[in-house]
DNA sequence: CCCAGACATCGATGACTGTCAATATTGACG
DNA sequence: CGTCAATATTGACAGTCATCGATGTCTGGG
């Protein structure tokens, strides 16, 4: 019996510095799925035109209207809407020579209630 | 009266592309502002990262934790802790040896209720 | 059928970023 | 003191990004 008391791990090795856990992190997965989100919203220009976007009637603006808003050339806003048309946070649509994007609401309240849900 | 009608002008010019603004979207200086915190959190590991300090007790955590949860290296955990802390996501406490992060509730609040103010 | 205008794509370039190995700093403890 | 363990800083490198000018692709009108 001696023996196999020495044997016998204390079975929580108490390390000073840790604190429990009071619900599970994100995931790698899903961090990997959210960051993309962000970095698409992680730049001056793409959130002003988002903003602006949004705050067109029915979250819709044409590009002629962006590009004016901006000191910067048509490629480069064209680049951007782009980044933000494929992060799925700018619909596109053309009609005719104009073409429309329009801002996906849900999108975007999904991000802002998983940031807040990190926090509480 | 004939006359003065023909003078006057069409008060909104209907340029066909156009569509009327609802609110003020983001001044540039505001989203040079909020850039940054979203960059901070553009990233996978920083995601975890706080997510991981916000899921222990009291939104707190010491470094040696936040090491082991990743497979990468300690320098690069450590430069990914002060891009957070600098950007006011993450308080930083030195007791003894150790050193925890907290996460900033606020911050993070803030961060989402303004993400989610662009959609609705 | 061709032209003009709206928007996208391409290629180049300078700046920034994530990562690591090596090294420095700091605090506890014998 | 001297050593060890925890964390930060530095320097280097490869990859990504924002921006632009030039050019391509549509579409409607004459």
């Amino acid at each position: 019996m001696s023996k196999s008391s020495v044997l016998t791990l204390t079975p929580v090795e108490t390390v000073a510095c840790c604190s429990p856990m009071n619900r599970e992190p994100l995931t790698q997965d899903a961090a990997e799925r959210i960051a993309p989100l962000l970095k698409a919203l992680a730049d001056p220009v793409r959130l002003r035109l988002l903003s602006l976007v949004a705050s067109h009637q029915d979250s819709e603006a044409c590009v002629c209207n962006l590009n004016d808003a901006f000191d910067l050339s048509q490629p480069t806003i064209s680049h951007h809407l782009k980044v933000l048309h494929e992060a799925g946070l700018l619909e596109r649509d053309k009609r005719g020579v104009w073409v429309y994007y329009r801002a996906s609401t849900e999108a975007l309240g999904a991000l802002a209630s998983l940031i807040g849900s990190t926090a509480p």
